[in-house]
Parts: structure tokens; sequence; C-alpha cells
DNA sequence: ATTCTATACCTAGCGCCGCTATGTGTCAAC
DNA sequence: GTTGACACATAGCGGCGCTAGGTATAGAAT
């Protein structure tokens, strides 16, 4: 069943997905893949090609910022918390998925 | 309210709905500009630019159909019509968009 | 007559972004 | 000591919306 998703939604909803996933609470790049992949039930299967940049554009858009630290296990991650704007920048991706997502329920009918 | 819609979105969403706008019987570009913009109550407002490269790729992949006919008015227009494809291709389409928009809903809680 | 507006189609060039492929390094298990 | 999971990163490619422009007709307004 793990029929990929079209590119473009990927693009369309990297953006969101990731900043909601941060409005959790903290998390990390490897970890957040995961996220991505149980929520989905395994239908969003992002690579680390994808995410990384998403994460970096991100960062220097301010919506998100990030640290450095090491687990008990030793390996060193780089964790990203969500900053004021991108609970902004949250919103109105939202707002705009939501928008679309009506008009395309209206047409389906 | 205009505010418009993230680029992205607008590259996910533009093919289900122009697929899901065909599926509901024959049109033309410049009618399906305004039927996107009345559908989403304003909130899409998608520029002919972007549309007709849309609707020469779909005919490109044998998803819709072209025929040039002229009106009363004595207008030139183009009418796109869904092929079989086309259809599987819209199903397919909203099941992509439903797991996305399941997974966004998940996380949003 | 002429100008304006809406209609109706089209495309070139730009920039953004996911994908593929690849690279680096660590830790745990076998 | 090799494999597999973990964890981060980037270069090059191709796809696609956007901007900005172009062509053309019909009807209304001036």
């Amino acid at each position: 069943m793990p029929e990929p998703v079209s590119k473009e939604l990927v693009a369309a909803s990297s953006k969101p997905l990731v900043l909601a996933i941060l409005a959790r609470g903290e998390s990390y790049g490897y970890a957040i893949l995961q996220e991505v992949r149980e929520l989905s039930g395994g239908r969003l299967d992002w690579t680390e090609g994808m995410l990384y940049p998403v994460l970096h554009r991100l960062e220097a858009q301010k919506l998100i910022q990030a640290r450095w630290a090491t687990s008990e296990g030793g390996r060193r991650r780089k964790y990203y918390r969500l900053s004021h704007q991108g609970s902004r920048a949250l919103e109105s991706e939202r707002s705009d998925w939501e928008a679309v997502d009506a008009t395309l329920k209206a047409v389906w009918g």
C-alpha cells in the first residue's frame, strides 16, 4: 500500500507538516522522517534528501531554530523548535490548506 | 480576503482540481479560471500563465482531450474533456490528497 | 470611429524545490 | 569487521508556477 504521493503534494505538505510536528515539541530530522511515516500510516515516506533542505530553508526563514545536542547514546543530533514566526506561519499554512481542501471537496461533491 | 495561497499548494491542487472540474463536464481554459475562483470563494485565483501549461501537460499525458469550437458569440474556444485515463488519475489524485489531508489533521489534532 | 473591457488563447525566461545519488561518521549487534 | 540503523549533509537534474509579455475578437462606451 505504500504507493507514493505525487511530488507536488509532497512539496505542498512538507512545510505545514514539519511546522505542525515541531509545534508538538522539539524534534530532529531523522525522527521527523519516522513521525511522518507513522502519522500517515506509511502513505508518506519522505527522503532525507528532501527533508534536510526543508529544515534548512525553514531555519533560514526564521520559522524554526536549531541547536546541536548529544543523546545518551552519544549521537549528535540537531534539534529544531518552532519560533514565534513559525507559529504564525503554521496557522497561515493551515488556513491555506483548508481553503484548497474545501474547494476540492466542493468539486468532488 | 483574497490572500493568495502558496505556490506549492497551487502546484499540488492544480491537477486534481482541473480533473475534477472536467469530470463535471466539458469546459475551456478561461471558464476554468472563473470556476476555480468561484468554487474557492476567491481564495484561489489562478493565472492564465499557470493554467494553460497545466492543460497542455494533462493533454500530453492523455488525461484530457481537446477540441476547438466556436461559440454563438463567434469566439474560438478550446474545449477539454476528461479521458478514461483522466478519470482514473482523478481518483488517484483524490486518494493522495486525502492521505495527506488525514495526516495533517492528525498532527493538527 | 475609436477606445476600453472582457474574453480567449499562448509562450519564454526565471527561480524554487523535490528527487536521486552520494558522501561522512557513529553505535550496536553478530 | 561487517552489517544495519542512526544521523547529518549537498550537488545536479528536472519539473512547474510565476512574471511578463504577445495575439486576437466581440461588445460597450465615448
